[in-house]
RNA sequence: GGUGUCAUAGCUCAGUUGGUAGAGCAAAGGACUGAAAAUCCUUGUGUCCCCGGUUCGAUUCCUGGUGACACCA
């Protein structure tokens, strides 16, 4: 079984092209959008179309609810699980979408560290707010002095993170980080899709006008209850709650999704430049990924 | 036509009592192991509008020019 991950930054154009190749394939879809997993994330995250999803099967779009709790590690779970189980019926499966770590999880895995209970994240996200990083870091010194060298001392996130697995598991960090990759009992491809910057740029734009006029604000609106969810930090939506908060205006909020958007596509590049496994095409060699495609099964 | 104000980074502007300059935004580069569309780090040389003058030295002062804006005719 060969599977062919299809990635590459917000708006190149994967959705249209994943339903292409899919049906050549003879696959549904695997997505790995981390943001279209979300049901009520309707507009913000151009999830694809009803039609599309008519036309091929798909697979982890629309999954969670808004509070529902999830990780790069139950996905890579349950798309290995899912791969597994299509396997028996397809030579081909595809997989599609940007989110990198989540990709990552699949393709090499990640280790497996305990999960945080609500508890022990809570009051640490407490202590942090009261005690402050310093302290935290201090206390991470002790107890995983290995991590402590390595851990990026600003970046709040990973060092009580750090300190949530020691206090919930008794172990730390360290031991439980081994960076071995996974063997998986299948072939990977991957495929990437990229265009000039300017040209991707000036799609997200334009991507975000078009989402304003489907009705985006109407739907933030909607979902302003749950602006504190981790999964409504999101882009698209986390500015508009700043406009309907009366931070920004409207033209401000806007202009900040196009910003936030860019700079997520950045973020992306980056990350896939550093993977050599990568195959590089532009979105309109159709005819080249097929035929690459066509080889590699 | 006259008078005045302004002309500095992609944009909005600060500043140099004359020793060639710095903020915000935009932009660029990077990190990433169970919240990742998250979180975090790094990066500012630009004919200081043009010609000339004064000066050891001018982006800064002076003459002229050009452009923008305001007011007066």
């Amino acid at each position: 079984m060969t599977l062919f991950v299809l990635l590459g930054p917000t708006a190149v154009g994967k959705t249209e092209l994943s339903i292409q190749l899919a049906e050549f394939l003879a696959s549904p879809i695997i997505n790995c959008d981390s943001r279209q997993f979300f049901r009520e994330l309707q507009i913000g995250t151009a999830p694809p179309t009803s039609k599309e999803m008519e036309r091929v099967k798909h697979y982890f779009v629309g999954t969670l609810g808004l509070q529902d709790y999830y990780s790069a590690a139950q996905y890579e779970q349950e798309a290995l699980q899912l791969i597994n189980k299509l396997s028996e019926t397809h030579q081909n499966l595809l997989l599609s979408g940007g989110s990198m770590m989540y990709i990552d999880a699949v393709c090499k895995g990640i280790d497996d560290i305990p999960t945080i209970d609500a508890e022990t994240r809570q009051f640490m996200h407490k202590r942090l707010e009261n005690e402050g990083l310093d302290v935290l870091l201090q206390e991470l010194k002790i107890v995983d002095p290995k991590y402590y060298e390595l851990v990026d001392r600003k970046n709040h996130k990973r060092v009580v993170h750090a300190l949530e697995i020691y206090y919930s598991s008794g172990k730390n960090f360290s031991s439980f980080r081994t960076s071995i990759r996974k063997k998986r009992p299948f072939r990977i491809v991957k495929i990437g899709l990229r265009r000039e910057r300017a040209d991707l740029f000036d799609r997200i734009n334009r991507r975000v006008d078009q989402m304003m006029k489907n009705g985006l604000l109407d739907e933030a609106k909607r979902l302003y209850p749950y602006r504190m969810e981790n999964s409504l930090n999101t882009v698209g939506y986390k500015e508009l709650f700043n406009y309907l908060d009366g931070e920004w205006d409207l033209a401000t909020a806007v202009e900040r999704i196009k910003k936030n958007t860019r700079v997520y596509a950045k973020k992306q590049m980056t990350w896939f430049q550093k993977d050599k496994e990568i195959i590089w095409f532009h979105p309109n060699e159709y005819t080249e990924i097929e035929n690459f495609v066509a080889k590699s099964m």
